[in-house]
DNA sequence: ATCGGGATTGCCT
DNA sequence: GGCAATCCCGATG
């Protein structure tokens, strides 16, 4: 199956390496790009045409039905795909992620075993897309686990496919006359990625292995982030929800430019995540469970 | 019917 | 690093 495939180590997850995309991958220089030439620069006859070929790999429903913190951290790496209504193809690669188990997670939508008209993607079969808005402005996406109520937040993306429409979605709602953001800045945030990608609220229970508008790849000859590569934190923005915002849920790829806030305590603690996650939290994470600390 | 808060962001000092 | 923006959802009466 593998056989004969040269396998190469993910990209951009050394320190020392800066983004960076594929060699053979044109990087389009967005920098002056004028309204009229969107269109055709960001169409995917862009690739080449070999890597256009290989990028037919959509995750199917197995790779979804895994637990939540697992699933959390074998996002990191892939690519969530975004297929507009024009054909334009908008890719960006998963380097930030946070899980959100139901059951006990008081800082989970889900909590208490809690659903509504809002979480119920979260209820919804592993693969499940749950977007909610936030703040009245803001949207963010996860994606639905294994166990009762879970999901994963997507928390930060490295653009890769589609920078000048990522660029002109995300300056539509920011300051006329704001300096210009550069790629590292474009998908660095939970809301972040949803306006560059164009994911709106109607996407809410739409399935990753079957929407015909949205779904997630492997790259192809590219190996899964080592473990020492992840990096293991606390997640961000529940600090009122006392004992479970001390969980260490949020991954990211370590050294990655894209990742929306470092957490330096975090990556001296962990030189893997597995330090971080005691024995109950990697086994069960339904939320069914006393999750016991020493 | 009303009220309070939120898994964030961008601009300000 | 602080804080306002902004509105929908869920809880309560």
């Amino acid at each position: 199956m593998m056989a004969g495939r040269k396998r190469k180590s993910l990209a951009l997850t050394g320190a020392a390496k800066p983004l960076q995309v594929k060699k053979d991958h044109k990087n389009p220089t967005d920098s002056k790009v004028s309204p009229a030439e969107l269109n055709k620069d960001d169409l995917q006859d862009d690739l080449p045409g070999d890597l256009q070929g290989d990028l037919q790999h959509r995750l199917g429903e197995e790779f979804f039905n895994q637990p939540c913190i697992s699933l959390a951290q074998a996002l990191l790496g892939k690519v969530l795909v975004r297929r507009c209504a024009d054909g334009t193809e908008l890719r960006g690669r998963i380097v930030e992620t946070e899980a959100y188990l139901g059951g006990e997670d008081k800082a989970s939508h889900s909590s208490g075993g809690k659903r509504t008209k809002r979480n119920a993607a979260m209820f919804m079969a592993p693969g499940t897309i749950y977007v909610y808005s936030i703040y009245g402005i803001y949207l963010c996406m996860n994606v639905s686990s294994e166990g009762e109520g879970a999901a994963v937040l997507l928390r930060s993306l490295e653009p890769l496919q589609g920078h000048p429409v990522m660029r002109q979605l995300r300056a539509a709602k920011r300051k006329e006359g704001a300096q210009q953001l550069k790629d590292k800045e474009l998908c660095n945030g939970p809301s972040k990625l949803c306006q560059a990608l164009n994911i709106p609220r109607c996407f809410d229970c739409r399935h990753l292995a079957s929407d015909p508008e949205v779904w997630l790849e492997s790259e192809p000859n590219t190996n899964p982030p080592e473990p020492q590569d992840i990096v293991s934190a606390p997640r961000i923005g529940i600090e009122s929800h006392g004992e479970w915002a001390k969980k260490p849920w949020r991954f990211y790829l370590r050294g990655h430019p894209c990742v929306s806030v470092v957490n330096k305590e975090a990556e001296r603690q962990s030189g893997n995540v597995m330090n971080n996650l005691g024995p109950s939290d990697v086994q069960s994470d339904t939320g069914q469970h006393k999750v016991k600390r020493a």
